[in-house]
DNA sequence: CTGAAAGCGCTAACAC
DNA sequence: GTGTTAGCGCTTTCAG
């Protein structure tokens, strides 16, 4: 059943029968009524493909993301995914598995999707190939909105958090706490949440007039495995720290297991200050602190600002001139963690060497 | 730029350069070459909606899940999604939020996608409606493949666990650490895992002649905070259970909150035995003994299904006339959260009324 | 307010 | 092996 079958059964042409579809003005309400019933007497339904094609555009876009099993991607796509359907769009989802080859691979096969548009969190913001197909993506009227991480020089709109910040209020909120060796296990330098993470707890420690040791700061590359290895040479340190932010929620996964397997309890042995809640931990015995953000409201977020790229540049409206990046304010959550019986019982907390 | 730029830049006919693109045979390997050349040079992309619209057919599915953020459901896509990749099938993901309004909306909103194929845990079993939609795109040539949950008197393809055998196991193991007081955390009955579970629990009861309690089978739903409810008014009960099988990980979240809220010590106060596992309490004190099953693999398995179902529809095969139903083996893993000290302790297990 | 007709880019007979 | 051409179902001028 077509369109022109509707318009031979309701006596019109295909002509009216698309402005009925699309809700164009210019039909009279009879006849609209009269197509009306006939759509719905006989449940039509136009075909996209079609309709694709003779707009050249469709109402589809794609998220892609670097893990899909991680929660806090879990979380953007549901905030994205229930806006989107708001907006009457639908959504391709996509895992990079942290793999710069493979988010080429995925950014070349959706070339020829006809893409409305494109929210992504990129792989690294080095990725140069990346920017030039994000930029041929945006030519191809399908705008790019990123989340959480950037691209060098690319000047596309996004939704990142406010990583400096929320970093040093962790750090602070440790030193609050008494700690003076802490250490950091860091993401990639060629990510946003990475680098500004870092800088967070660099300006945490000289504001307190802490000396930054090079080896307190060693990269897990938001990965557990990795953490857990950094984590484990931190505490081979012949004048290990005291007291650890980690700066992402895997990050902190790999923490935790090293402390498990080596039986050292938070709280008493070390402290501990992440980066992004981890829900399930909040019925166990590790009550911990972190910098949290509102991750199913930056799925909106993104979805609503890729929606007004899209309209923007339907209207060749002038706010299109306009790189919209928003930063979102991340929050503290103590729950506990920072604190460390040893730090108190005279075992000071502060650098004992230099 | 299109397919007749192409031919003419090849001096062949858009035929030709459309037999290229498709790897058709009959096409002499010089001219096959020529054209590709150009494709490569100009750096051509088929339009996918003028194809789509052509063949009748796209390649992209649809992923419909409940959770969008249940682990379960994200690793499931994980699967799904590579596999799919693996295929050429782009994914398009939607979350029913357990809601059967909303799932009812996302497939009437699919029929004019074109779709390939269709796969699904639906809300509920007994959603004739959803049954009548289901069936409609199976007709209009997208088979669809359940995962999980199952539609009554629906003869789909799917991929299920052996639910049954997976509770028996692990409300058997609860038995053998010495419990006769042993609750159930229920799913719903109008969904396969949360009969099946339920099932599977009785039969270990009664294989060890130990009489059901109805207070002991409250709904939990599979909800976290139903299941808080659930755990809440079992240990109220005046003969309050020794131990609990927690049939879904949002259950185990639930009971471990009432659990942490009022003090209960796993292997001190209370047992508790959980179904898929809980990745992050790995390296908390909780060790929790669970049934698990290798979920990403069952998303694999569904895109297998799917593409078979796909090539033999099309292919008209013999083979379509059997329905492909595969149950996945489940797996205890042994923790420890099984065992609780107040049996041993004289304290016993046993029910000491009736 | 409505209709006729020309595309949108690709596929697949069918002819050569 | 290759080319010609008629669709696929919808949108959108342009007439009227």
């Amino acid at each position: 059943m077509n369109i022109y079958d509707v318009a031979k059964e309701a006596n019109v042409s295909v002509a009216t029968v698309s402005r009925v579809l699309n809700n164009h003005k210019n039909v009279k309400e009879s006849t609209r009524k009269k197509v009306m019933d006939v759509i719905k007497g006989k449940d039509f339904v136009p075909n996209s493909a079609a309709k694709n094609l003779s707009m050249g555009e469709s109402r589809n876009i794609a998220l892609i993301v670097p893990d899909i099993e991680n929660p806090f991607f879990a979380k953007l796509l549901h905030g994205l995914s229930d806006q989107a359907i708001e907006f009457g769009y639908n959504v391709f989802m996509f895992g990079t598995d942290e793999d710069t080859e493979r988010e080429l691979q995925i950014l070349e096969s959706l070339k020829s999707e006809l893409l409305r548009g494109l929210v992504m969190i990129p792989v690294s913001e080095d990725s140069e190939n990346t920017k030039v197909l994000l930029n041929r993506f945006r030519e191809a009227s399908a705008p790019v909105v990123l989340i959480d991480r950037d691209v060098r020089g690319g000047d596309f709109d996004g939704v990142f958090s406010q990583d400096d910040e929320g970093a040093f209020n962790a750090v602070e909120c440790l030193i609050k706490a008494g700690h003076r060796k802490i250490a950091i296990i860091r993401g990639s330098d060629t990510s946003r949440p990475g680098y500004e993470r870092y800088r967070g707890y660099k300006k945490a420690l000289a504001k307190y007039n802490i000396e930054l040791r090079k080896e307190y700061c060693p990269y897990g590359d938001f990965m557990e495995e990795n953490s857990y290895q950094a984590m484990k040479k931190l505490m081979s340190l012949e004048n290990p720290p005291t007291a650890v932010f980690s700066s992402n929620n895997m990050t902190t996964l790999g923490c935790l297991r090293y402390f498990k397997e080596n039986n050292l309890k938070i709280g008493r042995d070390i402290s501990i200050v992440g980066f992004d809640d981890i829900k399930e931990l909040r019925y166990t015995d590790i009550d911990l602190t972190v910098v949290d953000r509102p991750v199913y409201e930056m799925g909106v977020e993104a979805m609503k600002l890729l929606r007004k790229a899209i309209e923007t540049r339907d209207k060749a409206d002038e706010d299109g001139l306009f790189v919209k990046r928003n930063f979102i304010k991340t929050r503290l959550i103590k729950r506990g963690s920072e604190f460390c019986e040893r730090l108190g019982k005279g075992e000071s907390g502060s650098l004992d060497v230099d």
